[in-house]
This record gives structure tokens, sequence and C-alpha cells, in this order.
DNA sequence: ACACCGGATGTAAGCGCTTACAAATTACGG
DNA sequence: CCGTAATTTGTAAGCGCTTACATCCGGTGT
């Protein structure tokens, strides 16, 4: 309240470079020499104000160059024009894309997004969900996750939710599931169509959705070209590049044969690069490589990257998009473009036997 | 006001999963039979309790799910608990580490980062400024960016400043300068003491002080051996991959000589490899390259990047630990760890002639 | 000239919280 | 057993804003 306010001004102001507490409407109205309630509208266009009378506040306002407090606006109007967004990494090269597609989508509607990270943590998760009521956003797009559909569904209650890389029907939810099998094939399928009957697949973490479907769409397009699906060639990663690292390593170690690797995603796709580099083999010409992201660096890669494209840009434009619908009281009518090969050159046929 | 919101509430409740408004202080204080002042000392621990309401207004809280509506606090007590972030690009890999490591840092202690892209332009970095003055954010971060010092030290009137990447001096900022002088030099000195004396400098946009003093470093490194510097050999880029292909390509076509390329950050260095790699040349064999900035994924290019290191997940910690030691009221003394170079396997000596 | 209307303004209540201050309760010494 | 000091609790003001409602104004129609 007001004492202790100015008394913590006035602390302020004695150590650090002292803020003046910001002006008020109240300050622009007495300068301005009109009621608060003018200012107001003249601020938000709310109502028509005289000519002169505007000039003199506006005039106020530059002067005393005033901004209004979002805090006591979203108080007044119960809602705070922020969006949260919950990411499992901020610093993910692959969700960072996707926050960015979101900040640019919001901020051109007049809406802040609040990024916080979950670090793929059920409990971080939760920690961010609490903090982000608390401050009454909005809504919240939560980027894939370990939260469970049952809890999901419930914070619904008390927010709009978006959520991608699930499938998952319920009030107050809107999801944006990505087609990872469709991805998985198209990749393998590719790999196939080169010749190649040796396909080993970096997996994900064992239970991670998005990792099992992108497994289910690899073996489908093995079932489908007749190839017989050898689990031996399959090794769980991390999605990091340490994890291809390491997968691609013991892939080598244990001797199976292959002629060609799909990763889970770009990043296993570099580890598994730099291994086959350190065990003297070359890429594409020994083994071929696939991985799934398009990474804006995979194109930069050496040599660049065949991967599997999902825009993880629009995925979080789409998703904000999805968000104001839902805000508008409108069932979004949101949907993705679709997964799509991009062949580079770290793809090639077998070596001939 | 209250007429208005139950409106909104009204209409929310009709189309989309309906949020009933969420409880208040009042509801709790209620529930437990207690006046609201008690409830609120119980969640701020701010005066003893008798046991016997303390539990049942924790009972109540449990009950109700109460979560303290933050803007209605930060408006009683005129802190928001939020420290705004101007980064350039949230989606850059480079700016991302630090990002997190101002999220974490910050979140551990009982704040809130707001992120906020900048685009490099100064327009937009004076946007996000408005806007999170506009949120009484009670301190902000300035990653880099476009804003003149003389601006800097305006906006440090109203509101606590730490900026990285500066060395400016006025009261109420904090600033954080990187050694990038010091970082051009070592690494141009690993490519002298590999025996180069065609180094080739990748520079990024002309005016962009991180680039100008790294340039700064390349020449005095170049000077203190002896070798003559040869502006031929210097070229401009963008700080992005695109940039370091381009500006290789030229050149390249250019036909001045160079065994080394020195590039002023690691994405450009990865385009620079991507060059060599399309003209037929071979890192380290034929041409050494040399990055700075050691992203994550430098390790794990093929092959590895030799580069400098400047921790800027340390960056986005101190200035975390640097802002809120400022909002103490203390003067920071907070330093940056030096930087370091990595030597990996992206530079060689020079062919033999 | 007068009742009436519509538009520009002002007044004040209320959003959910903190906290100074008052009131009520308890404890304690004499 | 009473007065008083030391708690614990409640009451209400105020943080900066929006907006319903009251007020005031000049302009119409008759």
């Amino acid at each position: 309240m007001s004492k202790r306010a100015a008394n913590n001004n006035a602390k302020k102001r004695a150590t650090t470079a002292a803020p003046d507490s910001p002006p008020t409407l109240e300050m622009v109205a007495k300068e301005a020499g009109v009621s608060i309630a003018t200012v107001s509208r003249i601020i938000n266009g709310t109502a028509k104000v005289s000519p002169e009378r505007k000039d003199a506040v506006e005039a106020a306002i530059a002067k005393l160059n005033f901004r209004p407090n979002a805090a006591a606006r979203g108080l007044a109007l119960g809602k705070s024009n922020t969006i949260g967004v919950i990411t499992q990494a901020i610093d993910s090269p692959f969700y960072g894309e996707g926050l960015r597609g979101i900040e640019d989508y919001l901020q051109q509607r007049g809406y802040t997004a609040l990024f916080m990270s979950g670090n793929w943590d059920e409990q971080d998760e939760e920690r961010c969900m609490s903090e982000l009521l608390s401050r009454r956003v909005d809504g919240i797009i939560i980027f894939s996750g370990r939260l469970q559909d049952r809890q999901l569904a419930n914070y619904a209650k008390q927010v709009p939710l978006v959520v991608t890389a699930r499938n998952l029907k319920s009030p107050g939810i809107f999801s944006l599931p990505v087609d990872d099998e469709q991805g998985g094939m198209l990749a393998t399928q590719h790999l196939i169509g080169l010749g190649h009957r040796h396909i080993a697949f970096i997996a994900g973490i064992l239970d991670h959705p998005d990792a099992s479907l992108r497994y289910k769409g690899y073996r489908r397009a093995l079932a489908e070209a007749g190839i017989p699906h050898d689990p031996k060639l399959v090794v769980p990663g991390d999605f990091h590049e340490e994890g291809g690292v390491e997968a691609t390593m013991r892939l080598l170690r244990s001797g199976h044969k292959f002629t060609a690797l799909f990763c889970v995603n770009d990043q296993s796709a570099y580890g598994a690069c730099l291994a086959l580099y350190r065990s003297g083999l070359n890429c594409p010409r020994d083994v071929s490589v696939v991985g799934f992201d398009d990474l804006h660096s995979s194109s930069y890669r050496v040599p660049p990257l065949t991967t599997v494209r999902q825009s993880i840009r629009v995925l979080g434009e789409s998703s904000g998009a999805a968000m104001l619908q839902m805000l508008q009281g409108e069932k979004p009518d949101i949907s993705l473009p679709r997964v799509q090969l991009i062949v580079r050159e770290s793809t090639a046929a077998p070596k001939s036997v």
C-alpha cells in the first residue's frame, strides 16, 4: 500500500539510480486539466472526446512520458493480454524456432508471450503452469512435454490450452498434432528408394510419443517394402547430439551391417555424422543419414543434411493463431502443413557391393 | 470493472470451456472463516498466526485451488518480480543459451524472466522497452542490440538496466563487457602458431561493436607477429550461416591466397565450412577455420570446430546475478570468466608448400 | 420559450491484494 | 481479580486502472 510503496521508492532512490515512481493516469489528468476517465477514454479510444481536450491530454502524456500500468489494467479488465508458453528448453534450436513463430504472431496482435522452460520434467512443468496461472495469462500454449493428458484436461478448466505434438480432444484444449508417423515413413521410403536394405534407426527417449510415432513410420515403410525389421538396428538416443554419437558408436561396435541411418531428429543426426567421421566413415558414401525437423542449421552441415521438415516455425505461428481463436470463443480451424522430405546431400545410394 | 468482467466470463463460459473466474483471497477467507488479512499473512508468512487458523486457511486454499493474482499483488506492492529481457532473436542458438542462463538463475530466486526479441532493429527494441516498462518489470537485461548509449542512459532513469557486450558507465546501468578483442587475438594467434601466414577474416555486420573488436584483435595478433594486414582478406558477413557461405565464396573467387579463416562467430564458420566443401576444399587440410562463441553444436560439427568460447550461458547467469544485486541496491561485483580458445579439429598446420 | 434529447464529461465503485492502524484477545504482575 | 502490555486478528484504505451511471451541456421540435 501507499506507505510501503513510497518507502520502497525512497530506499531505491538512495541506493541505485532512483526511478521516480512512474506517472499515473491521475497525474496526467491533473496536468491536462481533465478527469481521469477522460484520459482513460482517450488512451483506449473508448469514447468520443473533444479535440482540444484530446490534444491537451496527449501533450500531457508525452510530457510526463506516461505509460499505462499493465498490472492495473489487467486487474480492472480481468485479462492480461499475455499468453503463457511452456517449452521444454528455451535454448533448444528446435523449440527456439517455434517460440519465435509464436512471439511474432502474438506480438502483431497485441499479445505478449511469456516463455518458460519445462526441462522435460513433470514437476518443472507444473511449476510453470502454476506461475502462469498465477499471472492470470489469458491462455497457455504447451510445446510437447510430459504432462499427462488427464492433468492437461484439468488445467483446461482454468485456462484455454493449445498443445502441440499430441492428439487430445477435451473441452478447452486444442491440439495440433504433427504427422510424425508420415514423416518417419517418408524418410525411410527415401532411403529404400535409394536402394538401402539395412537401415538403422536412432530412437529418442523410449516412451516419448514423437519418437514412437516416427519409429512406427519407419517400421511401416520397411514392412511395405517387404524388408524385415531388425530390432538390432534400433538403438536409443536422447534427442541430442550426444545421444546420436553414442547410438552410432554402439551400432558400429555391434557389427550389425547397415548402410543407412534414420535419426529421430536432426540433433541426433548431427551426432551420428560425427560418430561416422570419427570412425573414418564417410557420409553419404559409406553411410547415408536422414534427420527429422529440418533445423535451420541442417542445410549448412557438411554435408547438408537430408531431413524431414515439419516447420516448427509454422507450428509456433499456428498455435498462436489457434489460441487467439479460442480466446475469441471460436473453435480453431487451424491445421499444419504436411511434413515434407527435404533431400540434400547426406543420402546416396549404398556402395555397390 | 465488475460488471464487465462478469459479462466477459459469462461470454466465455458460453463459448469455450469456461474458466470460472478464479478464486480470490476473499473467497478463501470466507471458506476458512477468517479475514482476508489473515489469509494474506499466512500466504506471505508476514506475521504469526495461530496454528488452527493456519490449518483452516491452508485447507481452504487447497480446496479452492487458490493462486494469488500476481497482477493484484504487483499493483499493491509496486513491483512485479519480473525481469524483462531484450534479446535480438529468441531462436538464435547463440542467444538461446544466454536466455536459458538468465531464466534458470532468476527462477531459482523467485523472479520470472520476460523475453522479447529486438530483431536487431532499433524500433523493435524501443517497442520492447515500452512494453516492458508498461508491465512495470523490476529491471531489464539487454543482450547486445542497437539502442544508443544515450537512449539506454535515459531508460535507466526509469528502471535498472544490465547490458551485455558493451562498456558503458552510467547511473542505473551495469554493463558486462565481453573481451572480444582478446578472443580475436587468441584465435588469430592460434592460427599463426600453426604456421599460417595468410589468414582471412569473415567479419560480421560492419558497424557492429562485437565484430569490430574481434577484428581489432585479429589485426593486433597479426601485427604482433609481424604479418602485414591485407584488407583484401577481410570480407563482410552477417553473423549467420548464409553470410559465411557468401563471404567464403567471394574470397575464393577473388583468388587471394589464404590458408586459414577466422570467422566472427560460429554460425559464420558453419557457412564457411559449407562453402569450402562445395568448392571441393577440405577443412582443415586445405583451409583451417576458427569460429567464435563455442555454440553447443560446434563440438558436433564435422570436423568439430575450433573456436573461442565466451560461455554465453554464464553471461546469462551473470547478468541475472548483476540485476538482482542492483535490485538490492548493491553495486554489482560480477565479472565474466575470460574468453578461452577451444582447439578442436577444424584447424591444422597449412599444407607444406 | 420550454421540455426533451443526445453527446461530452465527471464521479465513484470495484478489480484482488497488502498493510497501517484499530480492536480484540491473551498473558502476566501485583 | 484487575490493570496493562503483548500478542493476534480484523477493518479499511489505497495501489492504477476501467466503466456504469449521473451530470451537464447545447441543440431541437413545437
